[in-house]
Order: C-alpha cells, then sequence, then structure tokens
DNA sequence: CACATTGTGTAACGATTGTTATACAACTCG
DNA sequence: CGAGTTGTATAACAATCGTTACACAATGTG
C-alpha cells in the first residue's frame, strides 16, 4: 500500500456517488443498524464530510430514499419501461425483481423501499416517502398499460390501475422471498404464471 | 399512584405474555430500533429478568420470530382456517390482512414478520427462521386447497401451491402498502378482484 | 421460626452511538 | 508567488447502547 491517506484536499468526493453508495448501506443494515461510521467507510469521506454535504444521519436516509424513488434505482422499472412488447415487458419487470433480489453478491440487492418499511412508523417523514414512492410507481405502471390499450395492444376493458397494483404488490412478493433466501429457481418457474394474471 | 414499586419480589411475570410484548416492540420500532430500555419497559420487567429469561436480545428477537411465526401470531391465518368456504376464507385471509396492517394504534399491526426482513442479512439465524416460516405457511395455505379438491369444492387441475404462495405474496403486497400509509379503502375495493385470482 | 433459594431493583461497566470543534493541507485567484 | 478559501483528517464530546455485578426482598422447605 503505497498510496497512504493523507490530510488535506486531495480531491472532491461525488455527492450523487456517494449518496449511492449510503443506499447500498442502508439497503443492507438498515437505519439504525448502518452506522454513521459504516456510512462514512463505504462512501470512502469521514464524517465532517457527510454533514457538511447531507446535513444529518436522518437528512442522509432520506435523500437516498428520494434519490432510489425518483430515478433509475429502480432496475425492475426501466427494464420495464425498456421492452416494447407489453407481455415481455411485465415479464421483463418481473424477472429483473427477481434477478436483482437474489444476486446478493454483487452489490445490488433488489429493493431498498422494502428494508425501509420497518422504518415508516418511528423514522419521521419515510412513510411519506414512501407512499409518495409506491403511487407514482402505480401510476407510471398504469399509464403504459393506459397505452397499450389505445394502440390495441390491450383489450379496451383492461383494468389498468388494479393490474398496475397488483404487478407492484407481485413484484413485492418475489423480493421478499428472495430476501428470506427462498429458492430462485421456484420463483422463476412461477414466472409465466404470473406474467399470465397481469396481463389476462 | 397509590402503587408505588417496592423492591423484592412481589410477583413473576409471565414469560409468554413478556415475548408477545417483545413481539409489539420489535414490530414496531426494528431489531436495533429497539433498546434494551424500550423492551424492558414495554414488557414491565428489568434487563437482569430479560437476560435471566431470554438470555440475549439476540435470542429474544430469534425467540419472538418463532412465537410469531409458529402460532397464533397471524391473525390472518387463523381467520382463513376458520372460514369453512374456500372462496370465502381466501378473502377473510385477505381482508383480516388488511385490517390488521391498518389498525395502527390498537396494539396488534400487521405482519411482524415483514419488519424482520431488514434484518435477514445482518442480524444471525433471522433469514433461517423466516424462510422456515414462509415455506410453512406456503405448505399450509396449499395444504388446505388439496383438501378442498379432493372434497370437489375446487377444480382437480388447481394448482394448489402456486396459488398458496401467490395468496401470500398478495397479503404481503397488501401490508407493504398499509405500512407505507396508504389508503385502507383502495385496498379493500381491489379485495374481490384479488380473491378470483386466487380461486380461479 | 430460620435457612437456602429465587428473582427483583439499583447502579454501574466499557463500548459505541451521532455529532462537532479544531487544525491543517490543497487548490484558486490575484 | 503569496493570501484566502475550501474541505479534509484527527480527536473529542455527551449520550446511549447492551450487558452484568451487587444487594436485598419475597417465597418454599426444614
Amino acid at each position: 500500500m503505497t498510496d497512504t491517506k493523507k490530510p488535506g484536499r486531495p480531491r472532491n468526493f461525488d455527492p450523487k456517488e456517494a449518496l449511492q453508495t449510503a443506499i447500498n448501506v442502508f439497503w443492507e443494515k438498515g437505519y439504525e443498524g448502518a452506522s454513521v461510521k459504516d456510512l462514512t467507510t463505504a462512501m470512502g469521506i469521514n464524517s465532517p464530510s457527510l454533514y457538511a454535504a447531507f446535513g444529518d444521519k436522518h437528512e442522509l436516509f432520506l435523500k437516498a430514499i428520494e434519490l432510489y424513488s425518483s430515478g433509475d434505482g429502480c432496475a425492475p422499472l426501466v427494464a420495464f419501461e425498456t421492452e416494447p412488447d407489453i407481455r415481455l415487458a411485465v415479464r421483463a419487470f418481473l424477472e429483473t425483481a427477481i434477478d436483482y433480489a437474489t444476486q446478493h453478491e454483487s452489490g445490488a440487492r433488489g429493493c431498498f423501499l422494502s428494508s425501509c418499511l420497518t422504518n415508516a412508523g418511528t423514522v419521521e417523514g419515510v412513510e411519506a416517502l414512501l407512499s409518495r414512492a409506491i403511487q407514482e410507481t402505480d401510476a407510471h405502471l398504469a399509464a403504459r398499460f393506459d397505452a397499450e390499450k389505445t394502440a390495441g395492444n390491450l383489450p379496451g376493458d383492461f383494468p389498468s390501475m388494479e393490474r398496475a397494483r397488483l404487478m407492484f404488490d407481485l413484484r413485492q412478493g418475489f423480493v421478499f422471498r428472495a430476501r428470506a433466501g427462498l429458492d430462485r429457481q421456484t420463483m422463476l418457474d412461477e414466472l409465466d404464471h404470473r406474467v399470465q394474471m397481469v396481463v389476462s
């Protein structure tokens, strides 16, 4: 190790990248489980920098939720939007959820929001953010269904919002099972069965 | 207040009742979020009694999970078993889940297991317990479906295990939404739609 | 009644928590 | 090339964490 840490100001750190790292730590250890030391070590910075950039552990947590829910943090959503065919899109959504949730080692591990659920009642502001994130996702998915209806790819009486909520909950179920360590293949085997439920 | 706490050994406490109280505290605040002081205060005992009876905060947590998952802790499951008609039973299962998850004030608040999800990766032994609890519940629900098949109340090609897992995940979805503070009526409106999915 | 046992309440332990004051190194600008 | 700004590293802060030693009150047995 020749690169000994020297004091001073060698380089500025990227706040967004650091926040992404904070998401991973929070997701793995939870809000109270993740100590400031855990966070700063993973982010590669010291505590004063963290407090200067994000204000607080609490604020950092809320900003982590915001970044994740309002953006590219959610891989299944991206997969759903990318795939043109609606049926394949639904499948990609659920399949990506399983992939992310079961690949624990690779750093990206499932849905961060479900890990924040525990703190919804105790940590101020979390419940509101989660509620908003869910509703936005529901609306997002439903909008795609509506567009497919007008395009003629789905029947005219297709209940967009109900199916959107269903799809979200099915994903949540997979994430839950994956987090508990259940078998990946078993979930993949049920994929077609569940895709069928969403798109009639 | 005339009943001033006097030292000594006035009365023994009920370990099972205390454990039930511990479940509520853990469920509300999470594993790391619930301090030993929070626990002992709610249980009405002092820390030495807790350590003598349960050994450890960690062991207490595991025993809380065991009590909840292997018993009457799960109200939706009880409702499902009580109702004779299979279709009404499925409905009761989901409806009870919504009721429990949305009645935050009354002390009984939703599914304790989903709040333990966060600690599955960090707290030793939690993942194994959760995995077992889920699989047991799946098998439990599927057994009922199988019995209804032989009784002629469900078609012969009814996929019991797949529907059991689906039902479990649908419940999980409701609990998730309720914990995030979403509207109760919206979930109740979708009830029939989802019951239909489970029982064809 | 006296003794051993059992479990409680008080209080303290070291360790770690989140947070911040202080000192200094590096870059920017004149 | 020197002064000012910016942000880092070190170290310490009070508070709280999980855990346990100690002393004493209440019960069961002789």
